[in-house]
DNA sequence: AACTATTTATAAGA
DNA sequence: TTCTTATAAATAGTT
């Protein structure tokens, strides 16, 4: 990856390209999928296949089920399921632990004093001492990032546009609060939803899954004919 | 698609292609993402990074936060709550990562040398050049504190909670997983630290969101160097 | 499960 | 951005 613009292209691509898939999975296979993205800045995507916050709710459903009752069939699964994530969890954790090390290891093959480098001028160090060092300090930093942007985007405005299908608008809710009650709430889509009608018309149609917000987050357009199969 | 049989084959294909490409999205451009498939039968897989419950959790936070804008009293205490629990997870962190350092630092401080902290072998050490390092550790962690408590000032109008709690130790799990027992264990790197350099290694990983269930509805397998690139 | 002919995705270039 | 293209990767069908 050359460099920061180059990865932005990338994620814009290759989230669509995931979404593509997912479509392309739902569609074939008559699966229900939900999908989140992280963007590193904070902006989120959604795509969801018949619907993101349906679909949410039954995954946590069975969570919840899971937590609260014995008795469910599906307790082993998801108890065995969580037990891995939390595995999995914990073997990134431990992974980074051990890049911690492995940078005191490679100091010491280096044949320099761990206590020296903070007293050295950069140009004394090699390379992959400084290569080592950067990255252990820009795991420390990024962590310290992640809570930050966890705390400001619980805290700053709500600016992501999300969820919803193409395929039928959702049933009227009532306006009972619930959790996974989605953005576009049918009687939201409010002033900066006014551009979509435009960009919509039954011709151009957001295929399976895909969120058609355009606002923000989550812009879609009909997959070019360049941009399609292509057979040679 | 030729029959029946086919399909749950194509199905498990793409599944584990889609999974496959989230990874790459995940690494390539530090996204988050978040992924729950029902395939036609019912049964549930998931795939997230770092975690899906924490990712469909802040999606669903934004949704009851958007839905409810300023208006419904409880959800305000709901979201003060989860803002509150993320608070004391983030102090819990920089805990860690305090005691991490201050580890580090008395291990120098005892003239082991800090390549070789985990054998416990004592080593000659330079005592001047431990104080440098120690200065600059600390340096470092006034900077985590100084940013910690930006945080904390950031939502302190909304912060409810004693401030105390967020300084309690994390609890000791007695079972067999504690997410976040790591390597450098707080209670003292203690004889398992020896052997997890061996037990982890970057090799055989699973990639990045990968759930490590290989139970039933979970099931992930490093992916067969045959279904790997091809090269022509 | 393994293989491979094709189709598809995509990084980089225009 | 949009479009193009060479190359890498995914996958449908076959063994």
């Amino acid at each position: 990856m050359t460099n920061e613009s180059n990865l932005q292209v990338t994620f814009s691509k290759r989230r669509s390209g995931l979404f593509k898939k997912a479509s392309e999975l739902c569609t074939l296979c008559d699966a229900k999928i939900a999908i989140v993205v992280f963007s590193p800045s904070g902006k989120v995507y959604s795509f969801g296949h018949p619907n993101v916050n349906v679909l949410l709710d039954q995954f946590s459903e069975r969570v919840l089920r899971h937590n609260n009752s014995n008795f469910d069939e599906s307790h082993t699964k998801l108890h065995l399921q969580m037990l891995n994530e939390s595995l999995t969890e914990a073997m990134a954790e431990k992974e980074k632990e051990q890049r911690k090390k492995e940078w005191l290891v490679q100091n010491e093959r280096e044949n320099k004093k761990v206590e020296e480098w903070w007293t050295n001028s950069p140009k004394e160090h090699n390379l992959t001492q400084l290569t080592s060092m950067k990255r252990a300090l820009e795991d420390l930093k990024k962590e310290v990032n992640e809570r930050a942007s966890q705390f400001h985007h619980s805290i700053s405005n709500f600016y992501v546009g999300s969820s919803s299908n193409h395929v039928a608008p959702e049933a009227v809710n009532g306006g009972n609060i619930s959790i996974n009650q989605g953005f576009f709430a049918q009687n939201g889509m409010p002033t900066h939803v006014q551009t979509l009608p435009f960009e919509f018309s039954a011709m151009n149609r957001t295929p399976t899954g895909y969120n058609n917000c355009q606002i923000q987050n989550q812009e879609f357009k009909q997959v070019h004919p360049y941009y399609g199969p292509r057979y040679y």
